[in-house]
DNA sequence: TGTACATCAGTGAACGCGCGTTCACTGATGTAC
DNA sequence: TGTACATCAGTGAACGCGCGTTCACTGATGTAC
């Protein structure tokens, strides 16, 4: 066997990356080193000369797997004509294809969940990304970042998010479709023009 | 040790209802049958009196968890004045109290993840019981229950789900009550005309 | 150039703990007579 | 009314499997001399 000199950073790498796919896709109570180590093409025993422990794994994977969210976001509306920075974002987004790659698509549907009940640490991580996330959009659709930019692009994060939550449980029929296409309209729907937002009381239950 | 008529329905019914918390807060992955015996003030080995298995359990707790969404709406908007059918709802769900109850809260954030992967059986459940919901929030906002009203109203509920996922996700800070009050205002503003869909076409990649 | 040795990523057997499941038993009640 | 017995929800010890973790070992490479 010929190993590279990187070869070993190479396989821990390769390791965390399955690992933040299963994890997405199942969750971390779902992540087994055998599995795992099968999935890299390993025996379990190494999986300790890579990690302190399976623990120790997981909040890695959970760091690797909220990577880029944002990125992503910004290279579409970069790429896109002027004034269709946010339909680029949005229409990437909500599509069958993201739709049926829960392994490899966006932490948010995937990991919110995980992330409300988790460590203060991996919340953190998060809570960056997420803000991220909102500038990348608060700029495509207001060319603003200010407050109010951002609670519109939260809005239309959380619509994104909860559509493609909701069309993935739905299945692949009918309802999955209406759900992805109504998420799209209502996404782009905030984008036409900048609307003050309206104060409202929350009221009690829930 | 006196038994009522119904002492063991009772009792599995009790057990049922603490697995369906469990299930919303963390997953059926972090259900253990001696915990849960335990939540219910019981050893774990009377469990078998009750289920064929663990699975069986989970398979009945996920149905049990998804129960009344929509009536719970209903309700809000049957109680509401005119006109504030669609406030009401939306009002009622995107609040402090909601983001911090998880497992007594909607099963739509908590559950819609697992369900994507989950059973067939299971999902179906979870179709109708969206279904209605949608009915539901379609009747307090257009006073109508077509496809287009059912399109809009699905979209309102994903930017339910969304920001509350997201709310807590982010903890309990500045971008958790951003998040709230950006989904509460943005799908409220859903209900302000009958706005026609516009047809958009899905971009490749996710 | 050749020999002996250190290095080190990965292997796979073994260990032990936790958890799902089983089962003989308990103790309280209702019923037959 | 009293005695013997069937019933049955719940108990807790025990079993066995799976999984995280450890560890002695392998086999290939680079290096010292």
């Amino acid at each position: 066997m010929r190993y590279s000199k990187d070869h070993k950073s190479e396989t821990r790498a390769r390791i965390v990356e399955n690992a933040a796919i299963r994890l997405r896709e199942l969750g971390s109570a779902c992540i087994g080193v055998a599995d795992l180590m099968k999935d890299s093409g390993l025996t379990h025993g190494g999986f300790y000369a890579h990690f302190k422990s399976r623990e120790a794994l997981i909040e890695e994977a959970f760091l690797h797997a909220m990577s880029s969210v944002g990125e992503r976001w910004k290279k579409r509306a970069d790429a896109a004509q002027a004034g269709e920075e946010l339909a680029a974002i949005v229409n990437g987004y909500l599509t069958v294809r993201h739709r049926d790659d829960i392994g490899g698509g966006c932490m948010l549907p995937a990991l919110s969940h995980e992330v409300a009940r988790g460590s203060a640490k991996t919340r953190k991580a998060f809570v960056a990304k997420l803000e991220e996330a909102i500038a990348v959009v608060a700029d495509a659709q207001s060319h603003s970042i200010d407050r109010a930019a951002q609670a519109q692009a939260a809005a239309t994060i959380a619509t994104m998010v909860g559509s493609l939550l909701l069309a993935r449980a739905a299945g692949k029929g009918d309802l999955s479709s209406l759900i992805l296409e109504a998420g799209r309209d209502a996404a782009l729907a905030n984008s036409a023009g900048a609307r003050p937002a309206r104060k409202r009381k929350p009221a009690s239950g829930n």
